[in-house]
DNA sequence: CTGTTAGCGCGTTCAC
DNA sequence: GTGAACGCGCTAACAG
């Protein structure tokens, strides 16, 4: 491996001037710059970032944990990020918790092993509490993304679930649907509860009674087994005219289970769902959904990371929270009634 | 910063038999491992995992570097190294060059800087040459998915994209269509110059003359302006009943295209391509497609690299080289003629 | 079983 | 303008 030292040998100087040829700190001679810079090249020398950061105390990693790499939501925010680090010359490095608590851990212990600067986290839920205060414990400033956690304050982008429920139920009941379930993720999630009561309120101004039967809390992501929904389909009397999903992936389960038994949606059974699908959908734009800016999540939530490390004590500014708006998009997926 | 320093003093020992604590190497009586043990939990001890890459030489990171993070055949195969890379103990760091040869350059500078102990590379086409000829030269090893580099061995794992392209003509011809178009990514991607070369030879075992004017030669990656689409599909003529597109990307592009002009898919024009649209294509299974097991080019390729990686010698074993069968899947949007 | 020494590659003092 | 010495946190090699 080549080092500064070899660099220095080779260039006749001593290692700290390579060091500062390469940082462009102090003053040097253009003569023994360009001496060096030409060794540099001769030996392809490419400096070794470990050892750099060892001495810096600071690695210029920020860490973006997801918890659904294969949802368009969570690409498309992460696409956000890397543009947002990269334009302040930060690294993004990813990792997929697949929604476990667990391989979330793992990721926790990964990032303060790596002395990454920053970490930008869509948890898992309620229970990534002690990964957090772990987190807060060894001064990692971090942002979550969202999804925010009940007992620990932080820097937040969220989007606005409730809003979003009320649009997606009062859309359907302006198309005269009165029978309006819910397929939504775990109540151990934030943006899970808030878009419950969403459609909680939205019911009761639409004068719509709510019954605990309509609503399946389940998990958000990708399952094999599609009995569960079954069961809850078969249990709703008289069965739903319309489904809210609480994201992309339950409506894609909610429509296949549906299919299955053959029922067509819209004409027999409505949904619309949070999340857009993807740039696949565009094949044919069928369903309508609260299309959150996802790009937007990952950008300014690496804006706000990066704020919050540069400012050196991570707890010393006020608390951020971003909410983005729901904004809807109404395509073929819900039938009038 | 807690170190293994500061362990050692308050468990009155030596920093090494911290490290021996850490490691589980040499021989420590139980009684001062589990005083050691005890202090890392009460100063929350994490150990510093770049000043150990720094003198154990090895990072334990592998590098995901991918074309496109917003294509489900990138993300499952992402899903298929991260866990081949976990189960042998390795970290999976993700980059995405959005087929950029300049950020692709950048991320290599990363890796280098960085020391990960290999590459996992989707590259931009022929002109990666020399991004790859420089991670031979710092003995980084690496292996290639999904395309090869001509001028340079390695590693390798591919889908048999030539088969792939025969089994998609043929399966036109045997519907009963002769005018059958092309929609391919550049020349100077291997994978792009194989699947014209099925097309080609399944034309001609078809006794279908091989037009220069069906074959659009572009761009893999998403676009915004289908003008060049549009043009082409003015200038065949007479126009296709089929056309078959390179990827998933495309073949969605060219959907948009049509469907704009009012051309209804596979009514008037039938469109089969490459890689499936994830799992969101679910909510309506519509594309006939070759579905290339992106999840295997992922873990496959990574179990290869991490072979390569213990072996010490870079170069040692005879390259190695996966092709993955193209299998396809029939659904509906191929009509009979 | 445990400790001492040295060095991984680099940047920050502080001299010259 | 430039260099020597030291330390970032850790482990391999050798002693004891």
């Amino acid at each position: 491996m080549v080092t500064i030292y070899d660099i220095a040998a080779k260039a006749g100087v001593s290692a700290m001037t390579v060091s500062r040829v390469i940082n462009n700190t102090g003053k040097i001679s253009d003569k023994t710059r360009n001496k060096v810079r030409r060794v540099m090249e001769e030996l392809n020398y490419v400096p070794n970032q470990m050892a750099r950061s060892l001495v810096l105390q600071q690695s210029n990693v920020l860490f973006l944990l997801i918890t659904d790499i294969t949802n368009p939501f969570y690409t498309t925010l992460a696409r956000g990020a890397e543009d947002a680090a990269k334009k302040h010359g930060y690294r993004l490095l990813f990792g997929n918790s697949d929604e476990s608590v667990e391989k979330e851990k793992d990721y926790i212990d990964t990032i303060l092993a790596t002395r990454a600067d920053g970490v930008l986290l869509a948890p898992t839920g309620d229970l990534s509490l002690p990964h957090l205060e772990t987190l807060r414990l060894h001064r990692v400033p971090f942002v979550l993304l969202d999804r925010e956690v009940p007992g620990m304050d932080s820097d937040v982008v969220l989007g606005d679930s409730k809003e979003g429920a009320r649009k997606l139920v009062d859309h359907l009941t302006s198309r005269g649907h009165r029978r309006i379930a819910l397929i939504n993720g775990s109540p151990l999630i934030s943006s899970a509860r808030l878009r419950l009561e969403g459609y909680r309120e939205a019911l009761k101004l639409n004068d719509i009674p709510f019954d605990q039967n309509d609503v399946l809390e389940t998990a958000f992501e990708p399952r094999s087994d599609l009995s569960e929904i079954e069961s809850w389909l078969d249990r709703m009397s008289p069965p739903p005219t319309a489904i809210v999903a609480g994201n992309n992936v339950l409506a894609v389960e909610v429509i296949r289970t549906l299919h299955a038994r053959g029922v067509r949606v819209p004409e027999e059974v409505s949904v619309v769902c949070f999340d857009d699908l993807g740039p696949y959908s565009e094949i044919d734009p069928f369903l309508t959904v609260i299309a959150q800016q996802a790009y937007q999540f990952g950008y300014l939530g690496t804006q706000m990371l990066i704020d919050r490390i540069q400012e050196r004590d991570v707890t010393g500014l006020p608390w951020k929270k971003i909410v983005l708006p729901a904004d809807m998009i109404v395509r073929r997926s819900v039938s009038t009634i």
